[in-house]
RNA sequence: GCCGGGUUAGCUCAGGGGUAGAGCAAUCGCCUUGUAAGCGAUAGGUCGUCGGUUCAAUUCCGACACCCGGCACCA
């Protein structure tokens, strides 16, 4: 007998096992058909496979939005059946479903091109008109590894050979296509549907390993439905409006070019931004208590090899020095040679090791808006997100193990008020602990994690698990914020460290009279300036509030009896402290209002006959909302009560 | 760094073995204008760089640089 509670609470009694199919026959033919496969204790599973215990159950139809990345994980295999039937001798490796969509890795000599989507796209329509059954079987070890290697597919029967061997292996059926899988999958490929898209043509490794053969990655989107679909392809099309590299040249913020690839050249209205937002973060970390330095960009060599950089990121850091020390550094790599920074705690810690600190000095929080050099691979650059030269918003708490806790606590509360009042309220927290390649003994590690693990707890901070991804010296914590599209950007920071102490001997003296080491915390808030800049742009969509905008208000002449009248306000604005333009050309305010909120101006002060007769400006808001006609004082005095940083008071 | 695609006017893009095109922007002139594009004229290019094939290359081939999409990387 067994006993299945459906979702409603209601239960359902059966004599022996059953199918999710049987199941769902029993509820009703409209739901049986509209199956997709079935929850088990909340673990999804193929409607064929019989159900042997009592259990909550649920079942999944395509409305479910569970059912998605069954319907992703199966138009991965359609996609593989497709092209193993338009491209014969194909290898099939992996498929997956990612996020919005579904990609599949092949090995093949001649190369995809997206010319071939619409060719495959009919294929993966065919497939599913033809409603082919996907079919679990199980075979042994053995049994796969011979039918692949008999079929040429030499990449699943080298990945069935590392499955250990007694364990027994699922294999799917669909039609003439064979495939590995742990499941699970749809009844049938009809079940499929349409609304699914080949986006994305891409290198990728085998295993993800760098070392091995590269494979060709076709990547597609699927979606419930067809609404669904264009609603994510609309989605695409909004992110790239936003583009921080398109946004940035259109609003004059920065540009880049080929002869410092990697770097920003800020222009006025971008450098305005940037220092706004520095500022902003400057006001915050005094009254959290933290001191500003300033650390130089060229240091000897020798401190990296102190620090351990030298050793570890050497091919990431650039050497720096005249041409007689280049040439004798060549000759001989020993020779003294300088290096930009790649990072600011070894310089941080100088500072800390200038002359002698007692217990009572810590912590010791010391922040530094630090320009850093990278040598990022070519590959990875993108826009102002990742670049080889960039200002970190790097600090370093230097305090007692007892202290780690506490100055965690508030160092989170801290990001999570900078995050609220830039207008990022969900942030998600990822811990990452120790990483196979450390400096650091086990036992030290032990008790960075311990600590690091104490404060999370203690300030409550729901997180994940990031295993094995920590910093070199030191587990850390990871904050991701989402932006108003629902993309998730990596920017905080905070990372326990017991080993850079000890490398470049930190030391204070303690209650007891005697040395101890200090325990550093590497933490950043928005980690790169110009990172977070980008973020800021595609959030907002180059919108900014009010107090970011780097031009905060424009007076606009109607006609040029207004000029003296829109001179007075413009005088207004700047004794108020606001950023603000006048536009007195010769055009039409059409024209005028047109390219002014193409720039993004929050705030457009009009002028006319009228106004100028009244000592009045008419006030238009970007968002083309409230215009209305006011007093001068009081739309200066607006306008100066919004522009103000958010927690300045 | 790897795989694929790309680089033509300030921007977006078309073209194509025989002296290079559009729209927008820019400049100049007319228009004094009431909340998202007034009208007219003018100017603007080593077709990414270097090399090769060719009577002739911006176009075909190769190398390099950079950009884009992924992958790998991200102290």
């Amino acid at each position: 007998m067994i006993l299945l509670t459906l979702p409603d609470g209601s239960a359902r009694r059966f004599d022996g096992p059953v199918t999710g199919d049987e199941l769902a026959r029993s509820i009703g033919p409209g739901l049986a058909k509209a199956a997709l496969a079935v929850k088990v204790d909340g673990i999804m599973r193929d409607l064929a496979l019989p159900i042997e215990r009592d259990a909550k159950v649920e079942i999944v139809t395509r409305t479910n939005p569970d059912a998605l990345e069954l319907l992703r994980h199966d138009a991965a295999h359609v996609l593989a059946e497709a092209v193993q039937e338009l491209f014969p001798g194909t290898q099939i490796t992996f498929g997956p479903a990612v996020d919005n969509g579904f990609y599949y890795d092949f090995a093949r000599d001649e190369k995809f091109t997206p010319e071939d989507f619409p060719r495959i796209e009919a294929r993966m329509k065919e497939i599913v008109d033809r409603d082919e059954a996907i079919v679990r079987e199980t075979w042994t070890r053995d049994e796969a590894i011979g039918y692949f290697a008999a079929k040429g597919e030499a990449f699943k029967a080298e990945y069935v050979g590392t499955i250990p061997e007694d364990e027994s292996i699922s294999i799917y059926r669909q039609g003439k296509f064979v495939d590995l899988c742990t499941g699970p999958h749809l009844p049938s490929t009809g079940k499929l549907g349409k609304a699914f898209k080949l986006t994305k043509l891409a290198g990728a490794y085998w295993r993800a390993d760098a070392r091995n053969a590269q494979l060709q990655r076709i990547y597609g989107t699927a979606w419930a439905d067809d609404k669904q679909l264009q609603a994510h392809l609309g989605q695409i099309e909004e992110a790239e409006r936003r583009d921080h590299r398109r946004l940035g040249r259109e609003m004059e913020l920065f540009h880049q070019q080929d002869e410092a690839a990697g770097m920003v050249f800020w222009h006025p209205k971008g450098w305005t931004l940037f220092r706004t937002l520095e500022d902003f973060l400057r006001r915050r970390l005094e009254r959290a208590g933290y001191l500003e330095v300033r650390t130089p960009q060229l240091v000897d060599r020798k401190l990296w090899e102190e620090s351990g950089h030298w050793e570890k990121f050497r091919e990431h850091m650039y050497i720096a020095e005249n041409e007689a020390g280049l040439r004798q550094f060549v000759a001989d790599p020993k020779e003294r040679v300088f290096a930009l920074k790649p990072m600011n705690c070894p310089c941080h810690v100088q500072i800390f090791n200038q002359g002698l600190k007692s217990y009572r000095d810590l912590p010791l929080r010391m922040a530094e808006f630090g320009s850093c050099h990278r040598h990022e691979p070519s590959g990875a650059l993108h826009g102002i997100m990742r670049v080889r030269n960039f200002i970190q918003d790097d600090a370093h708490i230097f305090c007692t193990e007892d202290q780690v806790t506490a100055e965690s606590i508030a160092f989170c509360e801290l990001l999570h008020g900078i995050y609220r009042d830039l207008g990022f309220p969900e942030v998600a927290v990822r811990f990452a602990d120790r990483p196979p390649v450390r400096a650091g003994a086990d036992p030290v590690w032990d008790r960075a994690e311990a600590a690091l693990g104490a404060a999370v707890e203690a300030a409550k901070l729901p997180h994940t698990m990031a295993p094995g991804e920590g910093a070199f010296y030191g587990p850390k914590l990871e904050f991701h914020l989402k932006d108003s599209i629902g993309r998730s950007w990596q920017c905080g920071t905070l990372q326990v460290d017991f080993v850079l102490p000890e490398r470049l001997d930190a030391s204070y003296v303690g209650q007891d009279g005697a040395k101890h080491r200090p325990v550093m915390l590497h933490r950043a808030i928005l980690g790169s300036m110009e990172r977070f800049i980008g973020v800021l742009i595609e959030h907002h969509a180059g919108k900014f509030p009010l107090w970011l905008a780097p031009v905060q208000a424009v007076v606009a002449t109607i006609v040029s009896e207004a000029d003296d009248h829109a001179r007075r306000v413009k005088g207004a604005l700047d004794d108020a402290g606001l950023r603000a333009d006048i536009d007195l050309r010769n055009e039409k305010i059409n024209y005028k209002v047109r390219e002014h909120s193409l720039a993004k101006v929050p705030a457009l002060l009009v002028v006319g006959k009228k106004e100028a007769a009244q000592g009045t400006v008419a006030l238009r808001r970007l968002d083309g909302s409230d215009q209305e006609v006011l007093a001068l004082d009081e739309a200066v005095t607006r306008l100066r009560n919004e522009a103000a940083a958010p927690g300045a008071s």
